[in-house]
DNA sequence: TGAATTGTTATCGT
DNA sequence: AACGATAACAATTC
């Protein structure tokens, strides 16, 4: 479940005892986490430093001297964590480090993902726009969306269009800009288009500020969880208008919105 | 016990 | 044919 602020608040966890470390072994218990196989990433990366870590959407983006990339996407329930003695459960795959460090990939569901690349885009060209980045302006997403046709809450989500935006956060960027999920793309105008813009970029900063949200059993630990105005808090009121927040699905989806600042398409 | 969980991909239909 | 909608799937927890 971790969202682009949570990757981005374990990616700047991480990166000050992982740069410039050399990788010295790893090891993997749950094949299918590899790509493309165990023996790959592991002939990939042993022996390499890593030059910088960074974050690509919601993969974590090990980039490695003299050359290659890791990449390492946690899905739903994937955890990093140091061994330090306690015994994390569902630690499927791990890597040691020259000074002694062992760096755990725990994953209860075992659907993360660990990648090894010589080029970066041979995992990350079907992503779309970082929303963080400068490049993501008003006109550019609202260029993005008139590209495309359907719901808006589904586009959102999708990868290709916009990298790192997640069930919590989207819900959450809606309601901040009084859209509901369900409006097709194409009846929105361009100031509530750069209303959106403008929400999805508050919340993220505003979650990456706090350190993500705490997320169930999975991943303690954020103090977004106070913050969220509609995820989470079905029959609560919302804290705009006193109505009760509603909880339906959306492609699957479960889905929250205040049926007050966020009124249905007819 | 089975419902819920989510990003990705396969498949269906228009 | 290309795109949108939907279903299936990975595996586990409570």
């Amino acid at each position: 479940m971790p969202e682009l602020p949570e990757v981005e608040t374990i990616v700047r966890r991480l990166r000050p005892a992982l740069q410039g470390r050399r990788i010295v072994g790893f090891s993997s218990r749950w094949r299918k986490h590899a790509h493309p196989s165990v023996e790959a990433v592991r002939g990939g990366i042993v022996g390499r430093t890593v030059q910088h870590l960074g974050r690509r959407g919601k993969w974590i983006v090990f980039d490695l001297a003299p050359a290659g990339h890791m990449l390492v996407h946690l899905r739903m329930s994937g955890r990093l964590e140091w061994a330090d003695g306690h015994r994390p459960r569902h630690v499927r795959a791990w890597w040691d480090l020259e000074d002694g460090q062992r760096l755990l990939f725990c994953d209860a569901r075992k659907f993360g993902r660990i990648h090894f690349a010589t080029q970066l885009a041979e995992v990350t060209s079907e992503l779309g726009i970082e929303p963080l980045s400068r490049g993501f302006t008003p006109a550019v997403l609202r260029a993005r969306l008139a590209r495309r046709r359907g719901r808006l809450k589904p586009l959102l989500l999708d990868q290709t269009l916009i990298a790192g935006l997640g069930n919590i956060y989207v819900d959450e960027a809606l309601h901040r800009s009084g859209l509901h999920p369900l409006l097709p793309s194409t009846a929105l105008a361009a100031a509530d288009i750069a209303r959106l813009h403008g929400a999805i970029r508050a919340v993220l900063r505003e979650a990456i500020r706090h350190e993500g949200t705490t997320i169930d059993w999975g991943y303690p630990g954020g103090g977004m969880q106070k913050r969220l105005r509609v995820y989470g808090r079905g029959g609560a009121a919302c804290h705009t208008c006193g109505t009760p927040i509603v909880y339906l699905r959306v492609g699957q989806r479960g889905t929250h919105v205040c049926p007050c600042c966020q009124p249905a398409p007819s």
